[in-house]
DNA sequence: GTAAAATTAGACACCATTGTCTAAAACGTC
DNA sequence: GACGTTTTAGACAATGGTGTCTAATTTTAC
């Protein structure tokens, strides 16, 4: 409900409604209606962090083909953690109402983004370890990496409009790409356009 | 104000007190709130717009150094179009009431990303045709490129900070080296390595 | 079965907001 | 300077929301 109203706009009596619950119920839970908004971001936080870091330990530690290794990796990626209603719910939050609550705010940056960003630097830094990846920032590199697997769904995203699973496909496709062909050491790519 | 507090959250006492006017002069010019933040909005989008084609036709038609110009652009992009206090307002607004008003969203989806996506694309292709890059989709190049160049400002934005110069120059270059490794030509990212 | 705890429906005061109305004031034009 | 138009301040009803209260009912625990 706040996901879909915003705060102002999804009132008491809709919430206690929707949880087939009288309005006292929720006052006796949560003294006031911000309690129950922290609640429920707090919640919806932790959620996405523990299917963040599911899909993160999906990664193979030994690539069997990195460039469809990654692309699996981003598929689930953003089908799990920046597709997802909560995903939206989080980003959309943050945007409209990141301003008048700071620290939630600033909780979701530091467990949100923050975590994710420094989670996939630790795997580029374990791939460029492996001689599989040539990255000279690895945080510049995991930004992108999100930033391009997002390139092509962002205007799903902002439209409401869930992508299909080959929208998806695709989407990560173009992204793992550009970042192999702007990451990977010069024999890769040299092999990738050979065999192409 | 819209953009600060939202659609509900602006009130038209406040906004009226804000432009030193009385409430009922609002009343008179728009007849209902609705129509008044309509009217912002495509006030809004519209000088969005004019900045950003300004911003397009600055791109100099030789390229002097492909690599540098791609960067300045990119700081100019984000600073006029991005990170300015409509670009933010907009986005904001589409993730906040865009469900609420699918024709002010459908409208800016059209005049807004649309037209950079395909004014990007364009500029690309003449990139391309004068042989300073090499791309195969147009438009997933445009849309990659915004990708990155916001990749490292997105934090900034969500934040509400409006980065300073340098944050945008260090994120319009990573942007840039990133995408011209991925798009450059073989022989022009040999002689970047090469001098480098 | 009973007592304590929680839940419920509904009424309620309170507040902010929208949109209307009115009479007075300011403005512009000739 | 006079007349038509616009703006203004303030009052006003209507609406919809929050949070409190109460008395009745249900659930839980023993």
């Amino acid at each position: 409900m706040f996901c879909r109203q915003g705060f102002t706009g999804a009132s008491i009596d809709e919430i206690a409604a929707e949880a087939c619950v009288s309005r006292q119920t929720v006052y006796n839970h949560y003294r006031e209606k911000e309690n129950l908004f922290t609640a429920v971001v707090e919640d919806v936080m932790d959620r996405a962090n523990a299917m963040l870091f599911t899909t993160l330990s999906t990664f193979p530690e030994k690539p069997d083909n990195l460039e469809d290794d990654l692309v699996a990796f981003a598929v689930r990626l953003s089908h799990n953690c920046i597709c997802n209603q909560d995903g939206k719910f989080l980003r959309k939050l943050v945007l409209s109402e990141g301003e008048r609550y700071p620290h939630l705010f600033e909780s979701w940056r530091q467990h949100g983004p923050g975590k994710i960003g420094t989670a996939l630097a630790a795997l580029f830094a374990r791939l460029v370890h492996k001689g599989l990846l040539q990255i000279d920032d690895f945080d510049v590199a995991a930004r992108q990496f999100l930033a391009l697997v997002n390139a092509d769904l962002q205007m799903n995203t902002l439209f409401g409009v869930t992508p299909t699973e080959a929208e998806l496909e695709t989407a990560a496709r173009n992204a793992v790409r550009t970042f192999m062909r702007a990451y990977a050491p010069a024999q890769v790519n040299a092999l990738a356009v050979k065999t192409a």
